[in-house]
Parts: C-alpha cells; structure tokens; sequence
DNA sequence: CCCATAATGTCAACTTACTTGACCTATCGA
DNA sequence: TCGATAGGTCAAGTAAGTTGACATTATGGG
C-alpha cells in the first residue's frame, strides 16, 4: 500500500516537472517566434550572455549539440547583430562571444519572462520552499 | 546589490530547471532510440498508461500538439500492439485507449528510470524539502 | 621552418517532430 | 435527416537536430 502511495506520487512529480518545463519555455517561445527565431537562439543567447567570451567549443559544451547544430543559429545571430565575435587574444583560432547591447535586450527579455515565473513561484512559496526546490533540482540534474 | 543576487539566483534557478530537465529525459530517450521510437512515444505510453481509456481528444489536450502529429506515433504504437483501441461503448466514435501488457512493460520501464531518479533526489534531501519542490514547481506549471 | 593538431566553418543528405490546410468516414443527437 | 463531433489521412512545409566529409586558419612542438 505503502509503496503505491509513492509510486502515484512520483507519478504526480514526472507530470509536475513535465507541465512546468512546458510552462517555463513557453512564454520565450512566443517572443522569439515574432523574430522567426527558436528555441536554440534563446539558449545560445542565454549561455553567451551568462558567459561572457565563451568560445564555441565552449557552448558545444553546455548545449551538447554538434558543432553543425549551433552553426546555423549562432550565424544568424551574428549576422542580426545580436552577437558579436572578436578573436581570442591568447589564441586566434578561439572565437570570444559576447552580446551585443540589442543581443542583451532581447535576452533580458527573454530571461526576465522566466525570472517573473521563478520568483512569482519562489515568492509564494517562502525560502524554506526554495531551498528544497534547488537541492532537488540540483540533485537530478546532477 | 541585493537586486543583483537575486538576479544571479534567478539565473541559477533556470540553469538548475534546463539541466535538471536535460538529464530527466535523456535516460528513457536512450532506451526508446532502441526501439526506433522517440520521446512523442514516450508521451503517448505514459498518459495512456496514467488515464486508462483516455479518448484521441484527450490525449491530444494533454500534449497540446495537433492531431496529424499524434496520429503517426500512436498509429505506429498500435501496430507494434503496444497499445490497444476500442470503440467508446456510449459513443463508438471515440476511442478507448489502453496499454497492452507489453506496453505496460515499456511503460514500466521508461518511466521507472524517471521515478527512480527523482526518487533518490527527493530521499536525499527528505520530506521537507520535497514538499517545497513540489508546491514550487505547481506553481510554475500553473 | 614544417607539420600534426586544434578551433572553426560549411556542404550534403538525412531524420524526427512538429505545423496548417483540406478533405474523408463514421457516428451521434436533436 | 442533417449538422456537429471524433477520428484518420494526404500534402506540403518548417525547425532542429544528426553524421560524414572536407576546408581554413592558427598554434605549437620538434
């Protein structure tokens, strides 16, 4: 008996997470789609501005796509003038990527979209709440 | 400056969601790219498993995806006798999904990864914490 | 100075997972 | 009987990924 309780609610948790991942993509989802941008375009943004000078290496890294993967968009994005590449100074084969100053606005709206959920969330439910929200989720993604 | 943690925490919480997302599903991705079969799949077996009889209507509520995309995977996990349809004994036009009992296996097992995962999270960090987690993240799926 | 190696870029061909639009059948219910 | 609903399907297109092969440029060791 015991034990069907907790199947049913890591049931419960599986669909929480599901509908919450789903919930906190979509509000980006449709501001990129008006710029006829994806979901990729946000994450490249995303790590780029949070990693200021990260090299492409480095972003196949954290996405885990291939390198033919994040060409396509992180090209448009330069070319949109959203990012910029400069030369490593250390080594020239190394690309360093930053924001441009538009590239940091739409990014901090995208962010912002998520950070408003999150904190709204956070907000009503205490520290206590969030802490153990972090360690689970630290945990799984681990 | 408290403005600014709080920023960076906010960060944090959606790299923690995005990476924690990440490694949730790609355990029962490996398994299913065994079976030629992908995550839509997985989506389909696990709301067919959670709501026995659900209807085609329902299924494609819960996913939120149109009908010709459900139509393919679900026409393929027919076939493969993974699940099973009949007529609505009321109104013999809408279908009475279920699992098969191998469904019910594949079912198991995918999800058994999930659960198994969130399951050492949440017994790692304990009851208090998995509450917090809990009323956070209904809170985010709204 | 030469050359293997690394970082990046790009072409091609393919797959998966969606989308919208149009149209079909079967069934239900007033 | 007839309109509405549940479901199925064809077509065409898009987005986002894959692997494989190959080119460019720069580095750094011998």
């Amino acid at each position: 008996m015991v034990d069907l309780k907790r199947r049913a609610e890591l049931h419960e948790a599986i669909e929480l997470l599901y509908f919450a991942y789903r919930g906190f993509t979509d509000g980006p989802d449709r501001i990129l789609e008006r710029r006829g941008l994806g979901r990729t375009h946000h994450r490249i943004l995303y790590f780029i501005g949070r990693r200021r000078d990260i090299s492409v290496q480095g972003l196949l890294g954290v996405l885990a796509v291939s390198k033919q993967a994040l060409n396509a968009p992180l090209r448009q994005l330069i070319e949109m003038k959203l990012v910029a590449a400069a030369p490593g100074p250390q080594d020239r084969r190394v690309k360093q990527l930053r924001l441009t100053a538009e590239g940091q606005r739409l990014e901090s709206e995208l962010t912002g979209v998520q950070m408003r959920l999150l904190e709204r969330a956070f907000d009503a439910a205490g520290a206590a709440d969030e802490a153990g929200w972090r360690r689970i989720l630290g945990s799984v993604a681990g």
